[in-house]
DNA sequence: CTTACGGCCCTGG
DNA sequence: ACCAGGGCCGTAA
């Protein structure tokens, strides 16, 4: 059982995905899970899936780039969010069948 | 205080 | 490749 994280903890905890999601570089992509490692907390993936969700509409930050494990986009098919994720996505090269990130055409 | 709920993840079938 | 089950943990109700 781990401790519950101090708000100062949250604090680093979301500055650092920022940062890195930031530095995710067009055409690639990174599992919540990933992110949640790099930042130094690797059991919080579904906090930054709650990150990305709460994210304000008009953010800079590559939201997009962010898959789960198995490189699927984590909404339904027939979602506005899916939607949007995937059109950009394959605004950035990425060959998507269903949910499935398959290759990326530019890499 | 306790439930419920996620833009999740991993391990088997 | 698909799915279920269990674990996870902050946040809102």
């Amino acid at each position: 059982m781990g401790k519950a994280l101090t708000n100062q903890a949250m604090a680093l905890f979301k500055s650092q995905v920022f940062l890195f999601l930031s530095e995710i570089p067009r055409g690639e992509c990174i599992a919540y899970g990933e992110l949640a490692k790099k930042a130094g907390f690797p059991s919080h993936a579904r906090q930054v899936g709650s990150l990305m969700k709460n994210l304000p509409k008009d953010t800079k930050l590559p939201w997009h780039r962010v898959v789960n494990a198995q490189q699927r986009i984590s909404f339904a098919e027939n979602t506005d969010a899916y939607l949007r994720q995937k059109t950009r996505l394959e605004q950035e090269g990425w060959v998507i069948v269903g949910t499935k990130l398959v290759l990326n055409e530019n890499s």
